[in-house]
DNA sequence: TTTAAAATGAGAATCATTTTCATTATTATA
DNA sequence: TATAATAATGAAAATGATTCTCATTTTAAA
């Protein structure tokens, strides 16, 4: 592994950034292991698996283990550059947390398709419902499970 | 396993109309195995899991096998007698589906409590996320962990 | 440097769930 | 009823995702 790679503009990053911070933070170091984990992670688009990820990180790296992946991911998602997304089925995928931005999912039971959908009211309505017990919420898990448009042709 | 229980006036249900009329129509048997988890099934308040409705099954019929309690949850999932519920941690619970009356949870990440609501609103804000994405949803999930008002104390 | 702490990869361990399979029970049929 | 066909059972093995262990290597600090 070669540390030019952190130099790197487009590694060097508000995400790239908040990662470092964080491994700082709690007085962890930052391998080239870790880097090329991120790297990866940051290239990957939609909602994919460890297993997704392990894989793209051995092709530039044979050397990896799983085992880091694992440990890696568990950073990300600490950091909140990472969030976990759990499948109907129970399986567990991540997808990039894009900083503030919050959303939910519909996820189609057919063909597994997956939509990101924000909704403030019922955001709102969550807050009410909280509230309204005395909970004070951290976060929330919303998945709408059905059909989607094209599987229902 | 004595064939009286399911002439008990308590077993005879919608529930159980339900729960045997699944298995007909399946063409599958109505086992006392079956019959004697169903009732325990029943008999159990909140949100449990599969080592535990075993464990009281197990007290009635010590040959019982876990794998039959799997196999039951399954079908009585199937026929909506019971809901599965994930909790923060990826463990997975089940809850008596009280008929029609669906709610969503509230999860205490401190002491574990779990609350349930229905918010009709937030219900009919999620139809129309999925109506304007073209999906029809079969279910959802919406679960919301945070700290309730003794934890914060 | 030398030392101490942390990280790694490989593989073992874990643990809930599912599967397999030989046996038993149930149902349908003659 | 006897018989055949099918389904269900329990025990144990298999599975599969994740975590843990540990000997070794790497990194940072003194």
């Amino acid at each position: 592994m070669k540390m030019i790679l952190i130099l790197n503009k487009k590694v060097m990053s508000l995400e790239f950034n908040r990662f470092r911070d964080h491994i700082k933070t709690l007085g962890l170091r930052l391998t080239p292991q870790r880097v090329l984990i991120f790297e990866v992670f940051l290239q990957t688009e939609g909602h994919f698996s460890v297993e997704k990820l392990f894989q793209k990180a051995s092709d530039l790296d044979p050397q990896i283990g799983i085992a880091t992946v694992y440990r890696t991911m568990k950073l990300l998602t600490a950091c909140s550059l990472a969030r976990e997304f759990i499948m109907p089925n129970g399986s567990i995928l991540f997808e990039k947390s894009s900083t503030q931005e919050q959303h939910d999912h519909l996820v189609c039971e057919v063909c597994g398709k997956i939509i990101e959908f924000e909704h403030p009211k019922i955001r709102q309505y969550q807050e009410e419902v909280a509230q309204s017990r005395g909970f004070s919420i951290y976060y929330h898990r919303l998945t709408l499970i059905g059909i989607c448009e094209d599987c229902k042709k």
